[in-house]
DNA sequence: GTATGTGAACTATTTCACAGCT
DNA sequence: AGCTGTGAAATAGTTCACATAC
């Protein structure tokens, strides 16, 4: 993405969402003021690469003495756009899908789960929590209806295609991806990829000793 | 990593994971060859990307004709170490970490779930499937017994740092961290992040519209 | 003195482009 | 003719290092 001309990096959104973390973090406990350095010592990144990552959108720091915690949090909350709540979806209420559905976290992340969809007759119309299970036919209106932006997508890897179609014809613009498999959509739809054997097969390459360092 | 004085991205070895299971699916439906070009397509990467990452590795293709379905997926089962099983204890049984368990997805990628544990004292005894879930303080004598090598730390926040270093006390080399905090371990053990809330939470943030495009 | 902000240098990774093989 | 293998070019991302601000 581009900004002020600067071409800014996909990992620099990632990780201020982990120095904001932190910063809501210090701002709890009373703590004013911090250093890049000192920041950098709690995320586990480099001073340069905090200093470089928040020049990307402007100046919050003070020479001699750091940034202002309270302040920094703020920019960071506003250019996150984590002012907003944005409604998300479940399709597939399998093991994952429902342990999704039960994980309180998103709430505190600006997400808000409003509905799950799931093709297995038998779960349709079950309750999780105040979530009922809608059948994968009821997407289109649904995703119109409760204004659904996000989806995550926890189905087996032979219905990923057939259903991230579905979404997308229904308006959805972000999926989250669980299934191993390569989504094909439209170029302004925005697919992350979590493969979670994927990552546990690295691991395990990593372990095997194959490689040449054990660096992070 | 090094291999041949060539240096090898961490990048290619998570692909190489990506073509083994899509030549896995190719020699199932009898394709007995398929060339850099189609290989991408199916995998949505650049025919000059599946080319350089197998070229890290040696010549596995025929010019003219491409690659040999068969042959290509043993040579990555045998670079990547598939050929060994993996054993894997997951700690912290809540909802992710037992919709983990409950994934039979695992043994298919030669990860052998054989312990659990947890902090909570009324789950400790109860079975899941075939694994009994144990006490965090039986991680050691456990760990050392069932020989686990790679764990999954699916804590809270909070017990996140304590935990990983009684895994890494215990002699675990491998962690595969859910928990949204930046673990403080040893040099040479290997930490992969997996920080479900941040992929949701990037992807809303290109949902903004604050990005300049919408490349994936 | 201490810590930011930022070009410049460096490193990593991807894409290009084409010689060479079948 | 078709497709690989691979240096070279291009692009992306990180770290350095220092002038500048408080």
């Amino acid at each position: 993405m581009v900004m002020n001309g600067k071409k800014i990096p996909q990992s620099t959104i990632s990780r201020l969402f982990v120095y904001l973390r932190e910063l809501t973090e210090l701002d709890k406990i009373n703590i004013r003021t911090i250093s890049s350095a000192e920041l950098g010592e709690r995320t586990n990144l480099s001073d340069a690469q905090v200093r470089k990552d928040l020049g990307y959108f402007g100046q919050f720091g003070v020479s001699g003495s750091g940034y202002a915690v309270g302040e920094l949090k703020n920019a960071l909350n506003n250019i996150l756009g984590k002012d907003k709540i944005w409604n998300v979806a479940i399709v597939g209420v399998g093991h994952l899908g429902s342990a999704l559905l039960a994980y309180s976290g998103f709430d505190t992340h600006g997400l808000k789960i409003v509905a799950a969809f799931d093709a297995d007759e038998k779960k349709v119309g079950k309750k999780f929590l105040d979530i009922t299970i809608q059948s994968i036919e009821e997407i289109k209106q649904t995703v119109k209806k409760k204004k659904v932006e996000l989806s995550i997508l926890t189905v087996p890897v032979g219905k990923a295609q057939e259903v991230a179609e579905e979404l997308v014809n229904a308006g959805v613009e972000c999926i989250l991806n669980f299934a191993p498999v390569s989504l094909n959509v439209p170029e302004n739809i925005k697919v992350k990829d979590v493969d979670l054997s994927r990552e546990l097969e690295t691991l395990s390459y990593f372990l095997a000793g194959k490689n040449g360092n054990n660096k992070k």
